[in-house]
RNA sequence: GGGCAUGUAGCUCAGUGGAUAGAGCAUCAGAUUCCGGUUCUGAGGGUCGGGGGUUCGAAUCCCUCCAUGCUCGCCA
């Protein structure tokens, strides 16, 4: 099933290659939302486009497309406004007919892609033996939530959690355990992970200071890249140990990942550096085999280098990121790949591309995206941390949010004697905590930086978590409070649209299909808040005009139909962003 | 110094070529015999950072300047 914007679209291409006798010349009708109510539903801005080209004005264009215009199933007669506006006004019979249709489907009218491609999502990402920590939320969270909404659509999405677990981190942290610590490496759990945290960050500052500690820790490393069984059971260990750690936060959040970390590389590596040489783009510089940059430069304005192997012989993240580049086009076949990292990363990915692209490496029909977001500010504007300066553990941060809705639950429920069990009280404030997190962030437009702040998130008013999820229950209640079991409206169950509230909303749930492809497009999972905190505004005006249970018989049903799509269209839309409902709260 | 991003109402932000620039919060004023008032209706509040340009039409594209942030050869 096409959305109405679509057909619409359709429509107007053909009347478009009447109106101007074009051999069906693909012309895009500009055909969107209407920017005002008052225009009706959709206007077409294509007439404007074309008065040049035509050398006609653009009114006359207008009545020329008008005339040929095959539309009186869906609109009511279209109307020219302005400069050369095409406006159109759906027929409510005609939404009535298409709300009835996606009522009886378990996918409200969202179609699965008719040529479904491998698309791979890169994630989350964090590192071995540290604790996942704030700078790893947003990737995780809209990470999640873009692979769903691919799924959804039914693409083959493969979800790639590229974790830290190899390189000169490693070396540096085996050789510190080794002195000082010696049973981490031979023994299960014998450290806790904090402790292991600690422990890094001791063996990064002797690091940074002491020539022979990095002498020793480069030992390490070859050690390990080498294969030598104590280094590899030690390295297993401290790697099982973080995954145990990860799988405790991903489960909280909800969130599936194949992990595939910087290790799974390893392998390829030298091909990398001997297949850049073989294509003419290597070239040795200070000790360090690199590939030249084109459009990026240094202070001194030269040609800055993509380093792929330092002089040390080791190499770096970039060829890691080659590699898996490589492999991803090659051995999985993706179509699509998209990494989901902070806008810092910008112009590695930019350079990483660049190389392979010149080393041949990327097809005409893989698509590489770079999904940039902006960091996470405290309420203060600068960067979130703690006292002691160091950011915030994600374990703190998602407890420290069921907690405080927690908080304002007892609270609530106190106000309102109500009797509500620990067990409600503790799911509840779990999902909408969790929730809360999950929208704040995904609502906004991710390419700027964002200000954290639990009493926004967690407010009960305005775009958030506990408003939507809210909207939903309330919906819910009427149900319970009818005795009504939605599933048994019956075949024979007919909207009728009367009220204007009801116009309204109707056409508002059937612009679903529209903002789903136009995430999976974007990538931008704040378009598909705004179209649910939209749907929820009105739906309440609707409640608000038009009685539901105590309405006489077919308006009820259809009111109740209304009811049921509204609060299916939520709980499918929230579930694309990795949000459960709530029954009752 | 170079690159990239950001700059829109008091605050947080939508809006990437179309009509009078929108929403939430906050503020103020109303409604309610109510199916969960976590509701609804309305009001005030903007030189879209400044300036120039392209276009029938610019918050949106181009140039320039300003402010803020991130980033710039062997960490990831």
């Amino acid at each position: 099933m096409n959305s109405i914007q679509e057909e619409l679209k359709l429509k107007f291409q053909v009347a478009i290659a009447q109106a101007l006798d074009t051999e069906g010349a693909e012309t895009d009708p500009m055909l969107v939302p209407a920017s005002n109510p008052q225009f009706g539903d959709y206007q077409s801005n294509v007439a404007m486009s074309l008065a040049k080209k035509v050398g006609k004005p653009p009114r006359a264009i207008a009545e020329s497309i008008v005339q040929h215009l095959d539309l009186a199933d869906l609109c009511e007669p279209p109307t020219i406004a302005g400069p050369g506006f095409i406006n159109l006004t759906l027929k409510p019979a005609y939404l009535e007919a298409q709300l009835n249709a996606i009522s009886r489907d378990d996918r409200l009218g969202v179609a699965t892609t008719k040529h479904p491609l491998r698309a791979i999502v890169d994630f989350s990402s964090p590192n071995i033996a540290k604790e996942m920590h704030v700078g790893h939320l947003r990737s995780t969270i809209i990470g999640d939530c873009i692979a769903r909404i691919l799924e959804f659509r039914g693409q083959d999405v493969l979800r790639l959690n590229h974790v830290g677990d190899w390189g000169t981190q490693f070396g540096m942290l085996i050789a510190y355990l080794r002195e000082k610590y010696p049973e981490a490496l031979t023994t299960r759990d014998a450290l806790d992970l904090g402790d292991l945290v600690e422990f890094y960050r001791q063996a990064k500052k002797r690091f940074d200071g002491d020539p022979a500690f990095q002498e020793t820790a480069r030992l390490e490393v070859v050690k390990l890249q080498s294969g030598v069984e104590e280094s590899r059971f030690a390295w297993n260990l401290l790697c099982e140990q973080s995954r145990r750690e990860f799988q405790q936060i991903y489960q909280l959040l909800d969130v599936r990942l194949d992990e595939r970390g910087e290790s799974f590389y390893n392998p390829l590596l030298p091909a990398v550096v001997e297949d850049l040489d073989q294509a003419g783009l290597l070239v040795e510089d200070a000790g360090a085999k690199c590939v030249f940059l084109e459009g990026f430069t240094n202070k001194a304005g030269e040609p800055l280098p993509l380093i792929v192997q330092k002089s040390d012989g080791g190499y770096n993240y970039a060829t890691t990121d080659l590699a898996a580049l490589r492999y991803r086009i090659q051995e999985d076949e993706a179509k699509r790949i998209i990494y989901i990292t902070d806008a810092g990363q910008a112009s590695h990915f930019a350079q990483v591309f660049q190389v392979a692209r010149r080393a041949g490496w990327i097809p005409d029909d893989v698509e590489l995206v770079h999904v940039p977001f902006g960091l996470v500010l405290g309420e203060d504007g600068r960067k979130v941390s703690t006292r002691a300066g160091e950011s915030v553990r994600l374990k703190d941060l998602l407890e420290e949010a069921i907690a405080r809705f927690r908080a304002y639950l007892e609270a609530k429920c106190i106000e309102d004697q109500r009797e509500e069990t620990a067990e409600f009280k503790a799911e509840v404030s779990k999902v909408v905590g969790i929730s809360a997190v999950k929208y704040a962030d995904l609502s906004q437009n991710r390419t700027s930086n964002y200000i954290f702040s639990y009493d926004k998130m967690l407010a009960p008013l305005g775009n958030t978590a506990p408003y939507m999820l809210y909207a939903y229950a309330r919906i819910r209640s009427i149900g319970r409070k009818g005795q009504i079991d939605f599933d048994r409206l019956g075949n024979e169950a007919k909207v009728l649209l009367q009220d204007e509230t009801e116009l309204n909303l109707a056409k508002h749930l059937l612009q679903l299909s529209e903002t789903i492809n136009a995430v999976e497009t974007d990538l931008l999972p704040n378009r598909l808040c705004q179209y649910l905190f939209e749907l929820s505004q009105k739906f309440n005006q609707f409640y608000d005009r038009c009685p539901v249970l105590e309405a006489e018989a077919p308006v009820k049903t259809s009111r109740l139909l209304l009811c049921d799509l509204t609060a299916r269209t939520l709980k499918l839309g929230l579930a694309l962003l990795g949000i459960p409902v709530l029954e009752r709260m």
